[in-house]
DNA sequence: CAACAAGTTGACATTAGTGTCAAAAATCTA
DNA sequence: TAGATTTTTGACACTAATGTCAACTTGTTG
C-alpha cells in the first residue's frame, strides 16, 4: 500500500499501526522531494514532468510511480510541506513588541527563508501567478486567518501610536512583496546586480536596506528601531 | 509567406515591400496573441498547449500554426511585445526632477502597469521565476544598460541631499517588488483583503500606500512629496 | 535460511502534444 | 467574373507524457 510519503514531518514511528516508513523508502522519497522542488520551481506544475524528475533523482520512472500516487499528488505534498514550514517559520508577530522590533526581527526571518528555501518559494509563486488552483482551500481558510490576526497586530500598534496609520493590509504586502522578490526574482536581481549569485553580502545588504526603509517608512524611529542615529546602518551605498 | 506577425507594432504598411496584413489576418493575429496571452500568464511557457490557445481563440489549431510559426516565436513575439511596453511606460526617471517628484510618478506609472497589463506582468514573472531561459540576451544588454542608467539618477539625489544614501539597487528592488506585486500575486492579495478582483479603489489605496512608505522610508520629506503635513494621504485605513 | 514484505524494472496502453501537408474554400484584385 | 492569393481544414506523422502491470530482485525478520 502507497503511503502518504510526507517524508519531512511525518516521521514520527507508530503513528497509527502505520509502521515507520523504512530508511529506502525514506531515502527515495527524499530525493524525488528534492527533485521535484527542482522541477516544479523551474517549470511549473503544468510543465513538469515525472520523467524529468525522475532524471533529477536518479531513478527508474516507475518508481516515482511507486512512491507518488500521481504527479498531482506529489506536487500538493509538496505545497503541504510548503505552508507548513512557512506556518513554523512566519507564524509569531507579537503585539506586545514594539513594531521595531517585531517587524526587524520578522523581515529578517522571511529574507532568510528566502535564502534557504528559494525553490519552495518559487513553487508558490508559480500556484499564485497561476491562480492559485490548488491552493483554494488555503487562501479561503488559514491564509485568511492568519493574515487578520497580523492585521490586528498593525491595528493595535497604531491605536498606540507606535507607528504611522498606514494602511495595515497594503504595508503587509509591501513586506511581503519586498522580501519574497529576493527568492523569486533572483534572475533579475544577479542580473541588475551584476553577479552569478546571490551571497551572504547582498543577501545582508538587501535585507538592510528593505529593514531601514520599512521601517523609516511607516515612522519607527532609530532610537525604537534598534539603530543609533549617528551610526546609520546603511553606508553611502555608492562604494562599489 | 508566413510573416513574422507583430499584430501590435508592425502594422505600418509598406514596409521593406512587405505588403501591410490584410484585415483577416490582423484580427486573428489580434485574436491567438489575447489567447496566448491568457494561457501563457495561467501555465507559464512549458505548460502552455498551442491547443489551448486555439480554443480560447476560437480557431482551429492549425490555423494558429499558419500565423505563428511555433509555440516559441509565438512566445518570443509576445516577450518582445512585453519589453517593448515596458520600454514605452517606464523608461524616464529624470535626475532633473526632485526624487519626491519622479517617483511618485514612477510608482504611479508601474502600478498602473500592474492593473492595464497584468497578465503581460505575469508572464515576464513567469520566466524570470524560470530562470529566464529566453530572456537571456535581454538581461545581459537592455536590461543592464536599462539599470545602471538607474542607478545612476539615485546616485546622483543622493549626492545632492535629496535623499537618504540607501542602496540604490536595493531600492530599486524595492519600487518593483512592491509595485509589481499587484499583478503577480493579485490572487492571494484579494484572499487577504476579500475580495473577487481589485477596483479601483484597492489599486489606488496601494498606489498611495506603496508611495508614503518608500518616499517616507528614504528621507523625502512632506513638502518635497507634495503631500502637507497637516492632512496625510493616509487616513487611518482601520476603517472598515 | 525460509518466508514474507518492499522495492525495481521493462513493457505496454492511452492520451495529448507539436508540427506538416495537400486539398478545399474563401477572399481579393484586375 | 477569372485568376491569383490568402485562409481554412481534416488527416497524418511523430514525440512525449502519465499511469499500469506483472515478473523479478532485493531486503527484512522470525
Amino acid at each position: 500500500m502507497k503511503a502518504r510519503a510526507r517524508a519531512k514531518l511525518t516521521d514520527l514511528p507508530s503513528h497509527r499501526g502505520e509502521k515507520a516508513p523504512g530508511r529506502i523508502r525514506q531515502r527515495n522519497e527524499q530525493l524525488i522531494i528534492e527533485a521535484a522542488l527542482q522541477e516544479f520551481a523551474h517549470k511549473g506544475y503544468e510543465g513538469a514532468s515525472i520523467n524529468e524528475i525522475a532524471r533529477l533523482a536518479k531513478l527508474p520512472r516507475p518508481n516515482v510511480h511507486y512512491y507518488f500516487e500521481s504527479k498531482l499528488s506529489l506536487y500538493q505534498d509538496i505545497l503541504g510541506d510548503i505552508l507548513d514550514l512557512w506556518d513554523d517559520t512566519l507564524n509569531d508577530l507579537d503585539p506586545e513588541q514594539t513594531p521595531a522590533i517585531a517587524l526587524r526581527a520578522y523581515i529578517a526571518r522571511k529574507m532568510a527563508f528566502s535564502r534557504t528555501h528559494s525553490l519552495e518559494s518559487k513553487i508558490f509563486a508559480k500556484e499564485v501567478l497561476s491562480g492559485a488552483p490548488r491552493l483554494k482551500t488555503y487562501f479561503e481558510r488559514g491564509y485568511r486567518n492568519w493574515f487578520e490576526r497580523v492585521l490586528r497586530v498593525f491595528h493595535s500598534w497604531i491605536d498606540r501610536g507606535l507607528m504611522d496609520p498606514v494602511d495595515p493590509a497594503h504595508l503587509m504586502f509591501i513586506i511581503w512583496s519586498t522580501t519574497q522578490h529576493y527568492a523569486d526574482f533572483e534572475t533579475q536581481i544577479c542580473a541588475g546586480l551584476g553577479v552569478e549569485e546571490l551571497g551572504d553580502r547582498e543577501f545582508s545588504r538587501a535585507s538592510e536596506t528593505v529593514t531601514y526603509v520599512i521601517l523609516k517608512g511607516i515612522g519607527v524611529t532609530a532610537e525604537d528601531s534598534g539603530f543609533s542615529e549617528s551610526d546609520p546602518v546603511l553606508k553611502a551605498g555608492a562604494a562599489d
